[in-house]
DNA sequence: TATGAAAACAAGGGCTC
DNA sequence: GAGCCCTTGTTTTCATA
């Protein structure tokens, strides 16, 4: 069952999947709180484990990824063998980003992020070589419309 | 053109990816290195835009956001007017995690997170209502293999 | 001369009352 | 909500390759 939140709470998780970089202090007055009663909320809110983790997002193009692809796999493979080499594949590349396995037709979708089309090619082939073959569509993304870490807040009933 | 980054940094990124909440200290021991060189490195990143934010990353469960859908959009409309107001449409959503404009014969791809399949039937209707129809697949992610923010860090040719 | 180690200062986090 | 202490971030200086 999910953790209670109140008002405080959300609004102290909303401001830092925004931005985690300010500090105690500057965080409590854009909120209009003081900063023990929010230092409280934030360690409760780890140890309840709401809060999963620190990190920073970089720059895909900054880094010169200007390529992301999403994978729709369809696959006649179930059995648990396959899909651990499957798993364990797609969790030892980084260029996946993203993997799901999926009710419906599609079984599995990916998302990857390359440097180029060909990079993609590479990172394909390699891909399928590595645990026997499936039927794959391959589709580039053209713009990234919205791409957020920040989970919505849904108020509990 | 992307940032020219050498072994020291990319090791920063990777550190920085994985857990942004160590102190500059312990970060500089766990990499072997001192203060000086780790703190001017993250520096001249931020500057070059390498590193755009530091956020939080919540727990979809402890927040009760047991469903994440995939939703295929293929759609007939592309006049500007329409595309607009799609996108303020899925900008405006908190439930939309991700939207992308795709290459190919699907045209948009969202992530969505929701509380339930009921919550998301809620979404999807008023998404529908508020910018006109398009021809939508929707499937359930049964299982999250890997979902991480961290990009690969590809070495530079 | 450019880079890293180290130390000093200021600021902010962590904790108590 | 105010205040303390001590860790941490930030800057400067010094040594070194």
């Amino acid at each position: 069952m999910p953790a209670a939140l109140d008002a405080l709470d959300r609004k102290i998780l909303a401001a830092l999947q925004e931005d985690a970089s300010r500090s105690l202090d500057q965080l409590a007055r854009d909120l209009g709180a003081s900063k023990t009663p929010v230092w409280n909320r934030i360690r409760k809110l780890k140890d309840a484990g709401v809060i999963r983790k620190e990190v920073v997002l970089l720059d895909p193009d900054a880094l010169g990824l200007d390529a992301c692809f999403f994978v729709l796999i369809r696959t006649s493979e179930h059995d648990a063998q396959w899909l651990d080499r499957f798993m364990a594949a797609l969790k030892a590349r980084p260029e996946v980003v993203e993997a799901h396995r999926l009710a419906g037709d599609i079984d599995y979708i990916l998302k990857v992020r390359v440097p180029s089309p060909k990079a993609y090619d590479d990172f394909y082939r390699a891909l399928i070589k590595e645990v026997s073959i499936f039927n794959v569509t391959s589709t580039l993304s053209m713009e990234e419309i919205k791409g957020t870490t920040a989970l919505p807040l849904v108020e509990q009933a």
